[in-house]
DNA sequence: ACATATATGTAGCGATCGCTACGGAAAGTC
DNA sequence: GACTTTCCGTAGCGATCGCTACATATATGT
């Protein structure tokens, strides 16, 4: 994500005082980074710092704190990785198509090689302290949002009588939703891209003409 | 302390020394509602030992280590909760009707309101620590079992001819196993009974007849 | 130049972590 | 009884956690 500013990268500040010596966006995806390859809890600020090439003063004054620094992390991720994959899903006329280019799209993201495996969306936030259920929290959301783009999506396809019209699609969506969280945990355990193409090749399955 | 046993529910000793003065497997049981409720890392030690109603030494004398507890509590959870589901999946002669009945029974443990929702295997080891990786493995190895468990299934279906000869059972093992690690996440995230056996449904049409 | 405002690096706060040293208590053995 | 062995509760170890106080540096506004 290249923000290709000729003048200066370094986002330009109107008011007074001392400007900021680094790069916020280049310092967030450095954290996006570590958190995406430990999660939430088991990042510790000295590691961001660190990776960010900044101190803890620095990440406070910018990011106010670690739980405000891992969601917008979360959201930069989104963004840059799956926004498009969504917005395909929605753009292809034909569900049938739309969902195996999604599953398609989806394991390749998550079995990049040069990215951690595995959705942040979905691992970041398990096994959280009880005092970090905000995050939890905000995670789980944006994982029932998955859900509803499928329903949505289906609902679409019955309409257009590409799906018959006694679908279940809640069901569909429920189950389709699930293994795409399933397939984040398998590729956190080093599922290889053949296995999780095999999954992909199974979701679109439920969709097969009767 | 009171002991309160009229019979020694306490494992008898053979050796010398002062005796355990708690029922091992109780605190076990204890420990393994913890480890379920928060996962590996947010369970403090304290906070087990106030839940097995002993002190830090006496839990290490008695398991070791905080991993080497989780194991064990692992192990328990496992024979408890699962074995019986699996053998019962190897028991039922039709294949269509083990993957359904495994598949109900899984909703039906996933989201037992008396015990907290989600597998221990799939949940309980995510995001730990970088210096827990053994206990991570352990749990991988444990979730790659239900994957050899569903294939062998499968295969048994396709020799006994309840499946087409050409159905591609590597990939069905793999998406089931992938749906049941997606239910736990589910599950987690509160989704009702109906709503997991929308997907359990949804598993088992994965074997529909053509 | 001076005041104001923000960012920076150092250094360390209080809290919690997993774990253990220690001395006393409770059993078997003689 | 004394000796040995094991477990108990207390109390606290060193390490790490998220976070911040503080003094200093660097910008703008006038």
């Amino acid at each position: 994500m290249p923000a290709s500013d000729p003048a200066p990268k370094i986002s330009p500040h109107r008011t007074k005082g001392r400007p900021r010596s680094f790069d916020r966006e280049a310092a967030l995806e450095q954290a996006l980074k570590v958190f995406w390859e430990k999660g939430f809890a088991p990042a510790s600020i000295a590691e961001l710092c660190t990776a960010m090439g900044i101190n803890p003063p620095s990440l406070y004054a910018a990011f106010g704190n670690k739980a405000q620094l891992f969601l917008e992390a979360v959201g930069h991720y989104e963004r840059v990785f799956w926004d498009e994959t969504w917005d395909a899903m929605d753009g292809e006329p034909d569900v049938r198509r739309a969902i195996t280019t999604f599953f398609a799209e989806a394991t390749a993201i998550l079995t990049k090689p040069e990215a951690p495996c595995g959705c942040i969306v979905v691992l970041g936030a398990i096994n959280v302290p009880a005092e970090a259920r905000d995050v939890a929290d905000a995670l789980k959301a944006l994982r029932d949002e998955g859900r509803r783009l499928f329903l949505e999506r289906l609902r679409r396809g019955v309409v257009d009588g590409q799906l018959p019209a006694d679908t279940n699609v809640e069901a569909v969506a429920n189950t389709l939703n699930t293994l795409l969280q399933g397939m984040s945990i398998e590729a956190s355990d080093g599922a290889s891209r053949a296995q999780l193409d095999q999954v992909a090749d199974c979701a679109t399955a439920l969709l097969a003409k009767r």
